[in-house]
DNA sequence: CACAAGATAGAAACCGGTTGCAGAAAAAGC
DNA sequence: GCTTTTTCTGCAACCGGTTTCTATCTTGTG
């Protein structure tokens, strides 16, 4: 069953070659005369000899693969950043070796080994921010070249990364209800302190923020308490803050699978949507077309294309100079949004 | 920034030893005496060494990945058992490389490819199926184990696969339907010729055919073309089945995905679910749950972890006997069926 | 026909680890 | 105190390729 594998060196002995000959003529390096290349090539096929690649790698001291860290890729957006990325390599000789996070300890010891271990020629980073100054420095002298999407941080300046602007999406949807005439808006979404230290939901709360204070209006968030899964927690937290006496007329979710939970919340509380509350979801993943969710449309496999591109570029250019891309969101108007009872 | 990588023979200079020492005191070897092992690890520490991968693997001869070939794992099912499949893998040694396919021509080479590269320790295939005898017999005398899950053909017989019941799934569907009181069931799915050959649709398809059979009735199907995608696939060809004359009273639908579509059709013709038509997926997604969808479910992230770890066994025990695991599946009844309007 | 230039192919070093073997040093036994 | 045993460590071979350098064989030219 598992016969012992053919080398480079029965390949030669076959071809009545040396082994530096089979290099030339496989790689179809010049040098090799026409016949001589033939024969190789039926020695080769004749004994179905796959090069080692382990010991290719170790050779050229080239890897051929791209790590790629991504946190649940169960999770719609994820998935789709992911597949973007996944698209982009499909036409270069690049494996993509995936380490998927499931707990803060996965992610801790992640970002501190994948980058220094040489296993890879370039490191994606999906979704999952530095955390401090420290990490950031750790990832600045990485061995191989870094890039992230939907990542950031202060005191990033040197990495080349792929954000979303998520503090714009925040504000353009709550900009949004304001026009639809809305005054109390809440936010339901994660605490900045989450264990894997998200970001995104901080960032839409901030644009939330910013749009209220522009209106003179004060904010009434809710937010998921730690461990509980997004949608669960959702419900809950928003049921909070829908059951207070001046409870809120809409809703802005800081992602849509949170904007199902607050909609189920509403369903218990018996509020009608849109007449009775508006919500508003964020990532305009496949779902909410189809319950016609009002929401915020982020270039979800654009920013993963986006990313393994310039990871690339990176690998055969060199030192290309640091880049930050923000790639913009649009609101997609649907049905769970309306102007309030009043 | 990227400044030549320190080896083996840095650490030990730096300590005063030789490599070989260094090798064995990182490894945790014995025959090491505990002051130079502390000292190996000082310059080791102070020099931020990291072994290379690929010379360890050279040397070694284990590649410690395990290959993973799975098409379009942005779609559910495909998702979750994936995701199974890693979490699996999290706490073992091997790391995860994956070969998404998006096309007909990536399953054909990749097939070709992959379990002959000696680039993994084993290699996964999900939800892909041998297409014929020829490729039964090539993966047969792959390099390394290989496992299927959800894939099956009639003459792979000594490679270890998870399967699921779909023949059992779409017999336990129309059955349902038919203990509703329906008469004129019809069928949703893939063609057989499915240019991925993906078998789900044909298993379910004969399971549906077999449960009308035992009853007397006729078979009613509709099946998606080539090239659509599935969710209007399945639009178009609900449509075609619910436009004639005997219509349908009730369709069971190859999996969640083209259950909307058919839901999408009937509400197009003017339908109401369930009173005009009832609908049955396949798959519990996370969708189904959301809709109210009755289904069929299947243990999709088990499915995963059984495969994986089928895998590791055979990485570790050697040569276990060939299995063919059944996984089996449940109907969860929900709002999209009910009795024949009459 | 002699010689220079060019085309081929082999030998050997190298990539960076691991590991069997042997010798040296330390510990134990007499 | 000397031999024997055990412990520790270095040396060198090896994993399976790639690539440089050089020798040889052709071929072309004067």
């Amino acid at each position: 069953m598992t016969r012992k594998p053919v080398t480079i060196h029965d390949v030669a002995r076959r071809a009545g070659v040396s082994a530096g000959t089979v290099s030339r003529a496989m790689a179809g390096r010049p040098g090799v005369h026409e016949a001589t290349r033939h024969r190789v090539l039926e020695a080769v096929e004749a004994l179905r000899y796959t090069p080692n690649l382990a010991a290719q790698r170790l050779s050229t001291g080239k890897h051929l693969s791209i790590a790629v860290i991504v946190p649940f890729f169960t999770s719609a957006p994820v998935s789709a950043r992911l597949n973007g990325a996944v698209s982009v390599l499909a036409n270069s000789p690049y494996d993509l070796i995936i380490h998927s996070i499931q707990t803060p300890e996965q992610r801790d010891s992640c970002f501190q080994l994948i980058p220094h271990r040489r296993q890879a020629d370039g490191v994606l980073i999906i979704s999952l921010s530095p955390r401090d100054d420290h990490e950031v420095a750790s990832l600045r002298r990485a061995a191989v070249p870094v890039v992230l999407i939907d990542s950031d941080h202060p005191s990033v300046t040197s990495l080349p990364r792929v954000v979303m602007d998520d503090v714009a999406g925040g504000r353009k949807a709550t900009e949004y209800l304001l026009t639809l005439g809305h005054r109390r808006i809440g936010f339901v979404g994660d605490r900045t302190d989450n264990p894997f230290h998200f970001i995104w939901s901080r960032d839409r709360q901030l644009g939330y923020r910013q749009a209220l204070e522009a209106a003179g209006l004060p904010p009434y968030s809710g937010l998921c308490g730690e461990g509980e899964p997004s949608r669960a927690g959702a419900r809950s937290a928003a049921r909070a803050i829908l059951s207070t006496p001046d409870r809120p007329t809409a809703v802005v979710a800081a992602n849509d699978t949170r904007a199902i939970g607050v909609l189920e919340a509403a369903r218990e509380l018996g509020l009608r949507v849109p007449e009775d509350l508006s919500v508003i979801g964020y990532d305009d993943i496949e779902i909410a077309e189809l319950i016609g969710l009002t929401t915020i449309r982020q270039p979800l496999g654009a920013s993963g294309q986006r990313g393994m591109q310039l990871l690339l570029d990176r690998l055969v250019g060199g030192a290309v100079e640091p880049v930050r891309e923000v790639l913009p969101v649009e609101l997609v108007a649907r049905g769970t949004t309306a102007p309030p009872a009043r």
